[in-house]
DNA sequence: AAAATCAATGTTATCGGTAACAATTTTCTT
DNA sequence: AAGAAAATTGTTACCGATAACATTGATTTT
């Protein structure tokens, strides 16, 4: 590797100041045509570009967000980075992500190396709210002094910064509607882990609902399936082994689409057909919806929107003060074929 | 926002040098107990933490290598920035990702990127080896100032620099063979675009491995499909239209699994027995094979891994100086039901 | 008690760039 | 051609941190 080239280097060689360097690389006017070509053809022999460092460090900006998430392999979090990206993008911004390794927590480290990187702004998504609540404030206490903080988490959750918020009220509400409407009137809801405050959220919400609509909230209908396949093959079969057939739920309202992904496979191994004998609904509206067997309703809450309204606020909160407000994008919910409403009205209540 | 603080801050509040801020930021040893604890007390004070901007100028490194993916939201992507990020991780290094706009170049804009960012090393993967021969020669001369790059790419492929090759030689043998072996006589290919060099390398390979089989490699068995479910089941539509019954292929062979699964809608609209009629083989592995209806058969590449050695090779090269050679992790199969393996060997050359 | 040793802390040049201003040419007036 | 104005180009302090070295003060040695 040869050695890397500095402005000053650059300046040397092609026998002027470095001021004339910076202006020739930022393509500042009031610079002689002929000082420029010979500056930029020593640039290009050398492949200087600016260091970055040095140009923060003088400046005093990063020009660069962060987005905090637990894994961007998961495909909710990977169009929330997208989304974000290439906002930023449009505004001048690199993104930098943040994978956290516990898959929850907002580490001290984290937030250490936030502030290290003199980050514009950063952007949680995943559920950190679900961390203690003295840590919790005590990172966005800290978080605060450098730079504005977006959050997107559920609604009602106190967090001094700018929050979007998801829409899970809809996000129950819109699929137990929908299956009520159909006929439904044994609704189970296999959702996330009970342990984090984001799915508890969930589903009580969704009981809320099945009690606004007088249906039976049986706790046999509602359990713990984790945020994967595995889980939602799990918790089918566990919710269907400790009930009587009788008793069986006509319709599965579920955690996401991987769960639900799992769900089906289960409830067909189990003889079951679908949409006919159990409706099932996700969430998050994947790629695969479509393409799944029968193709599966699912409630979409826009991640990508709401990113995109994060790093706007991110970006207008660099330069003003106001820092705690929060933003909500209705969730929405897309009819396919695996909640049966192609198969119209029927009363499911043996 | 309260004005971000500096080292001169904390010394000045604390009535110390900023060496010795340092040296309690860093754990130093031959700090006095009570000078360190006066110190650590006006950092958590003030949220303090060493701008790296400063420190990456100071030290001439940034200790953070970069991906190029053309999206993260692929989850084949997906896989390789994150396996990447955490082995980076693991050696102390943080991880850029940079997303390229048009899907396949290596922009030059892009390259000034990572030389403004004194990147440690950069990553490459997604087809950049079907740019333009000069302009590619171009990018990796000017990267090489800098620093070292590793790109995955097919086998064969001139490069200068750290190859990590995907199997395609397999990635197209394997599903061939194995089909074979069950018995089928009539493989289709439905492919990446076959602008794409690498679409076309597999698409070669492919024919090469019918032709080693003495099978049929009629030109109407090999058609593009882009690289998504819309493409596969395009594709599948195209070829089936423009046959007689009696020549429709027995098995299809797709790019990847999205294709295929694109594809296997298109086989059951057209009332299509899967894997009955028609066999089907995907590429990558991705998540939802299990839980496809059929479970789909897939080769697997394995991307983590690639990534994995992609990066130890990029932070072995910080140091020495050889800078091109080429590694290759073997593509694996992996067998479900998809392909009809569970219903023994059949003669489908009617 | 003076000298030597060691622990704790301070000083300063430096990294690569930019902004603000200073200095030098060049061009234009009259 | 002298002076003014305009166009170029150069100089230097600074951004925030660190490394290397310098200094101070305390403790031990003789």
């Amino acid at each position: 590797m040869k050695k890397k080239a500095t402005i000053y280097d650059i300046a040397r060689e092609a026998g002027v100041s470095t001021a004339t360097v910076t202006r020739v690389v930022r393509g500042d006017p009031g610079v002689r045509e002929a000082t420029r070509d010979k500056v930029q053809r020593v640039i290009d022999r050398n492949a200087y570009a600016p260091s970055m460092s040095a140009q923060n460090l003088e400046s005093g900006r990063s020009k660069a967000l962060a987005v905090v998430v637990p894994s961007i392999s998961n495909l909710y979090f990977a169009k929330i980075f997208d989304s974000a990206y290439w906002e930023a993008a449009d505004n001048g911004c690199s993104v930098r992500l943040i994978q956290t390794k516990d898959n929850q927590a907002i580490s001290p480290e984290i937030v250490n190396e936030l502030i290290r990187c003199r980050m514009d702004g950063v952007l949680f998504a995943g559920n950190i709210w679900s961390a203690d609540r003295a840590d919790l404030n005590d990172a966005m206490e800290r978080l605060n002094h450098y730079m504005p903080v977006a959050a997107i988490c559920p609604p009602g959750v106190e967090l001094n910064c700018i929050r979007i918020e998801s829409d899970l009220l809809n996000c129950a509400r819109l699929p137990v509607r929908h299956l009520h409407t159909l006929g439904h009137r044994r609704i189970a809801f296999i959702g996330g882990s009970m342990h984090s405050k984001d799915a508890s959220h969930r589903g009580a919400t969704f009981l809320e609902q099945l009690r606004l609509l007088g249906l039976p909230d049986d706790p046999a209908y509602h359990v713990d399936a984790g945020y994967d396949m595995e889980g939602g093959e799990r918790a089918v079969l566990r919710m269907l082994s400790a009930l009587p057939r009788e008793r069986w739920p006509s319709a599965i309202v579920t955690f996401n689409d991987l769960v639900a992904l799992g769900a089906i496979r289960q409830l067909k191994k189990m003889g079951q057909h679908l949409p006919e004998d159990m409706a099932i609904v996700g969430c998050d509206n994947l790629f695969f919806c479509p393409y799944s067997d029968p193709p599966l309703t699912s409630v979409d809450l826009h991640p990508a929107e709401m990113a995109q309204s994060a790093v706007r606020e991110l970006l207008v909160a660099r330069e003003s003060a106001s820092r705690s407000f929060s933003i909500l994008r209705d969730a929405t919910l897309v009819v396919r074929e695996s909640c049966g409403a192609a198969l119209g009205f029927r009363h499911f209540d043996t």
